[in-house]
DNA sequence: ATCTCAGGGCCAAGG
DNA sequence: CCTTGGCCCTGAGAT
């Protein structure tokens, strides 16, 4: 009957056609496609495309493009957070408990399907205010259940910041963007909503917003969560602090000049939560109206914030 | 406790 | 140098 615990093995990677060597980053991948999709996410690698990005990616082509090559591991739905594996999808709706905002910690076993907490929101530092980082995991789902879209937007800000160009804008994908088409192509939701967070990307560079203040930024958003909807407390009591003193030392230190550098950036925290907030009505407005890529975790955390 | 699995580190080979 | 990809270790969930 069940003639099919391995069988599976030998389909081909659906980016290159290789043989697969088990799930990775979201689906049936070959080794050296998951090697190639994480050292392009984990070191922010940029290619561009000589042709007409549209490169045929085969097992003895894959090296010669990896522009597409990494467009082709988007299309097909690698990404990080290994989301759901597209058609096995143990998605179980969010909190059962429908009773107020991120659900008690205690028995509310995060269902927000493997969202991954790597290695602190920074990325590659191994400095951060974490030591050890063993938080339990119910507490991981809940801190990224309220911070998951101001982390997003954090990130899009930053990325813009060191872009550095002010006609266009710069997707995850390495896509250039200009904003003209922006105006053009999207609705005036997005739009706005673009346009908006473009303001706050002339405030950061104005204020020369570097990569540890961006660092600390995203643990104080992380741990921006009143301790009572957690369970470990003093961890993260903790990590608040820590990264609040480090953000405030940091800024002391290295610009002197502007002593309230500090508060400026705190301050930008704020339009970042308003930026989220409209972020995910415009999501959820999508969702709705059923344009939307079916991303199920995407969909999971929009209504789980929904209250 | 043991097993399975995916993520990430490692590093020799190739360019 | 840099990138690739096969191999290995580890942590978390399942049994
Ligand atoms: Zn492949
Ligand atoms: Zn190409």
């Amino acid at each position: 009957m069940d003639y099919s615990y391995d069988e599976d093995l030998d389909e081909l990677c659906p980016v290159c056609g290789d043989k697969v060597s088990g799930y990775h980053y979201g689906l049936l991948t070959c080794e050296s496609c998951k090697g190639f999709f994480k050292r392009t996410v984990q070191n922010n690698k940029h290619y561009t495309c000589t042709e007409s990005q549209s490169c045929k990616i085969d097992k003895t082509q894959r090296k010669r493009c990896p522009f597409c090559r990494f467009q082709k591991c988007l299309t097909v739905g690698m990404r990080l957070e290994g989301a759901s594996p597209a058609h096995l999808g143990p998605l179980t709706a969010g909190p059962q408990g429908a009773a107020g905002g991120p659900g008690r910690g205690a028995e509310g076993k995060g269902t927000v399907s493997g969202s991954r907490w790597g290695e602190g929101p920074g990325g590659q530092s191994p400095a951060g205010p974490l030591r050890g980082s063993s938080l339990q995991v119910a507490d991981q789902m809940t801190l990224l259940q309220n911070c998951w879209s101001e982390l997003l937007v954090l990130d899009h800000i930053y990325r813009q910041v060191q872009y550095g160009k002010e006609d266009s804008i710069l997707l995850v994908t390495g896509q250039e963007v200009e904003l003209s088409t922006v105006a053009v192509q999207a609705g005036s939701l997005l739009h706005s909503l673009v346009l908006r967070a473009q303001e706050l990307v002339l405030q950061l560079h104005a204020l020369q917003l570097d990569r540890q203040e961006f660092v600390c930024l995203k643990f104080l958003i992380l741990f921006s969560l009143d301790v009572k909807f957690l369970n470990n407390h003093s961890l993260v009591k903790d990590a608040q602090e820590k990264a609040n003193a480090a953000l405030l030392d940091y800024t002391l230190c290295h610009y002197p000049h502007c002593g309230d550098k500090f508060q400026q950036l705190l301050l930008c925290l704020v339009e970042v939560r308003a930026l989220s907030m409209q972020a995910k009505e415009y999501l959820y407005h999508k969702h709705l109206g059923n344009e939307m890529p079916r991303n199920n975790l995407l969909i999971e955390m929009l209504q789980a914030k929904q209250t």
